[in-house]
DNA sequence: TGCAAATAGTGATTTAAATCACTGTTTTTT
DNA sequence: AAAAAACAGTGATTTAAATCACTATTTGCA
């Protein structure tokens, strides 16, 4: 934040409310005036729409750092997407008008946005490229990839899921069905792709293989 | 392009190229580097991908004054997707270092630019929109109502598209085949939401009626 | 204008995943 | 630690769209 006046980081500050959520508060709904800008500074929570069937399909995972509500410079929308914390959550709002100013007169800053504008197009696009296969399988592969980002860290016997969301919901990231997810794990799982440890934690035995699921 | 010195006006338009294609040909393919930024001047390309079962995603359809290759500043990765113009097109290209410079530089064109990543964003989660049902039916009227954005006109008798893309085309652009985008143009035919006029011209003739189609 | 190539339409069949209905297991709460 | 609640697993069945194989129509070019 640097490049700001004194007295300009006073009024900023001024406007900046922190708030903490539990898992499965709700943090905004569809329909909401997107009026403030959400920055997530720990846990976790998932961007979502209710489609047209009546399902949840999960948009985006945010964490420590991520922020939402900001891009649509000037103009004040409604958020067309829902936001739920998955794990327990603190947030800091800003009023949008304030991040507009800031913004606008902070060229560095705007850079920044703009980096976090492309990470967010790579993250839509990448979903679209789940969606898009008809293939149940190379949708859950593209999954397990996207979660390493989401949930993984590495351990000495690979790479370790510690998942904060449900068979259901990692179904709705990825545009199946919880039993079609269940019964896919499994499949992974007698390949050797992968090994389930109860409900909330995956390893991931075989990252090239999953890759490779990707390309069939 | 205010705030640009003639020192850097000269330096930039040594850098621009003009490029002219025919209805087929293809701009870059998927692997390319991205080192340059295309800036489409007349007519239209569609973006796209290869899927894993083999089917090309249409991701976008860019017309005038969209540009692409460009959002990952300082960064020089390979396009994900591949360009090929599905009419007549006209196309600027401007040296991606050249383009950096004038973004770092300039913040009100950083601020442009910012203002077409948040339209990319909006258009690549109304895609994902349009992937996520299962129904069929949604996902043509919800391709539809995206179309009258990129070929629609209006007219007497309603809003008329002029396309200039096939109906394998519009089944990549709304993840299902030819001939179920076939049968369910038909239906809507039926329905007198839409009147075919050959291959090419769709008559929109009842907006509405294809917004609720979304929404169950 | 007529002809070839490209594109679209259509019925029959297959297929993979959704759904349904239930049981089993894990996780959380007190 | 026990009980309750949430979540996950599984077989049977349905379903909607993909695919296949072919014909019909449209388009654009010579």
């Amino acid at each position: 934040m640097s490049n700001l006046d004194s007295d300009e980081i006073d009024k900023i500050a001024e406007g900046v409310k922190n708030w903490y959520f539990k898992n499965g508060d709700k943090v905004f709904s569809a329909g909401d005036i997107a009026d403030r800008l959400f920055i997530v500074c720990s846990g976790k929570m998932k961007i979502y729409k209710n489609t047209v069937d009546g399902r949840e399909q999960i948009l985006y995972i945010l964490s420590s750092g991520d922020f939402i509500g900001a891009f649509n410079l000037l103009k004040e929308d409604e958020f067309e997407f829902s936001a739920e914390a998955i794990e327990e959550l603190e947030l800091s709002t800003l009023a949008k008008e304030d991040f507009d100013r800031i913004i606008l007169s902070n060229p560095r800053i705007t850079l920044k946005v703009l980096e976090k504008a492309y990470e967010r197009i790579m993250k839509a696009e990448s979903l679209v490229d789940r969606l898009s296969t008809n293939s149940a399988n190379a949708k859950v592969a593209g999954l397990l990839l996207t979660l390493i980002g989401d949930f993984g860290h590495e351990t000495a016997e690979g790479i370790v899921l510690e998942l904060t969301i449900n068979r259901e919901e990692m179904g709705s990231y990825s545009g199946i069905s919880r039993e079609t997810m269940t019964r896919k794990l499994k499949t992974f799982g007698e390949l050797g792709l992968i090994e389930l440890d109860g409900h909330k934690k995956i390893l991931i035995k075989d990252k090239r293989g999953l890759e490779e699921f990707m390309k069939e």
